[in-house]
DNA sequence: ATCAATATTGAACATAATTCATTATTATTA
DNA sequence: TAATAATAATGAATTATGTTCAATATTGAT
């Protein structure tokens, strides 16, 4: 889906422009997401000026105008890049790990790790992006809607094998991972990242899991314990 | 606190300004408040415009000035009446209630009912304030903060009653429950509150419930099924 | 080397938050 | 009640910043 898209734009560029002046197109719109990430997780949306991106990429203020709509569509377009190392990552951490528990586990410890890691674009999709009610409205927000879509295949994953619940929606189940996960980093970042954030870990993989179990019995599936 | 605080207000202002005078600067502070929430809540901090505010509530734009002092200033002074409302209700509801699950029960059940009921606010709050850094630092935001803290007294009681478990730290546990609740609220709001929020308030309760007990044996505590 | 196509620039423009000198209103005093 | 003082409201002027666009520079094709 995104590579097909990506070579449209490729083979548009090709045409048009040279080889050398493409690359440096792509180069230049990186740059300016960069500086943009910079400034934008430092001072937020609202108190990051054009004028400060543009400078700090090394460019007119006009210039950004040539590879974004507007300010908001640059901001909106900061995740993408990341979107793909986080749905990425999760994939090759999930990799030959048995038993949707062990599964549960692992996806919170990653989860946690990534933010742990990208604390300026944390402050930017969780406390500015994830809450935008335009930026809901992009395929962007699709697309990163699809980076966590791993919890929904372990979920379904565990209901078919018997281990997960089913009197609960799966939405629901969905709602309790991600809103705690979500919960944790948001408030994390508003202390200004001060304590571990992985600390706890085991703790919330504990109690998701206790929760996803509910009334069923254990089916003696592929499930280790603690 | 927040009496006592009132009380200097009103001493001042008793003090400087007529009995009159100082009603009418109150209840024009709340004219201003007032169609802040309207215009905020329909275009979000940014594209609301003092301008529209101040012709909403009748004045000049300078005046807004003289009871905020500035547009955000005015943005985080919204919360103060609805907490207020939101914390009496809460504590209302859970009057007369036995058993710590019953008491979880109702309030999950009320604050889906709330936002239900309060969409408007809710985008301001929980798609804008709540996750604002500055507005993280402010007094208003520790005053929100008290208002959910009946969950840590339902679970600190649970946990003396030895019916919710001690194997996880009570921070978590608090992150559970806010986690998916706020998780919900926002989710249904960034859909444009197409569904009906409160549907799954049992399923909700039921696996937070399971995730507090744990691995914890039933006490025999004053605890109702489902 | 020349010309056409494209990219970059930054001053000019538009919008909106904020200020402040002026005007209107309200309270006090004789 | 009239005169005066104190306070509030006003909205035009100021300031700040996102956005546009005509002019200039750079790059690619012949």
């Amino acid at each position: 889906m995104q590579g097909s898209k990506r070579n449209c734009v490729n083979l548009f560029l090709r045409k048009t422009l040279g080889i050398q002046a493409m690359y440096k197109k792509v180069a230049r719109r990186e740059d300016i997401i960069q500086a943009a990430i910079e400034i934008f997780s430092k001072k937020g949306f609202q108190s990051a000026s054009i004028s400060e991106i543009a400078k700090r990429a090394g460019i007119a203020n006009g210039t950004i105008y040539q590879y974004f709509r507007n300010k908001e569509d640059l901001f909106f377009s900061i995740p993408v890049e990341k979107t793909n190392e986080f749905r990425s990552q999760v994939a090759l951490h999930l990799e030959g790990i048995t038993g949707v528990f062990n599964k549960i586990r692992k996806f919170v410890w990653y989860f946690l790790y990534f933010f742990k890691n990208n604390p300026e674009y944390g402050r930017l999709l969780m406390l500015e992006l994830r809450v935008n009610r335009s930026f809901a409205k992009t395929e962007t927000y699709d697309f990163l809607k699809q980076s966590v879509r791993s919890v929904w295949d372990i979920i379904e994953e565990g209901q078919k094998e018997g281990v997960i619940r089913t009197d609960v929606d799966i939405y629901i189940l969905r709602h309790l991972v991600l809103g705690i996960l979500e919960h944790m980093v948001s408030r994390w970042l508003l202390k200004d990242a001060q304590y571990d954030i992985l600390e706890h870990h085991q703790q919330v993989s504990r109690i998701l899991i206790d929760a996803l179990r509910g009334g069923v019995a254990d089916s003696g599936g592929p499930v280790a314990k603690d």
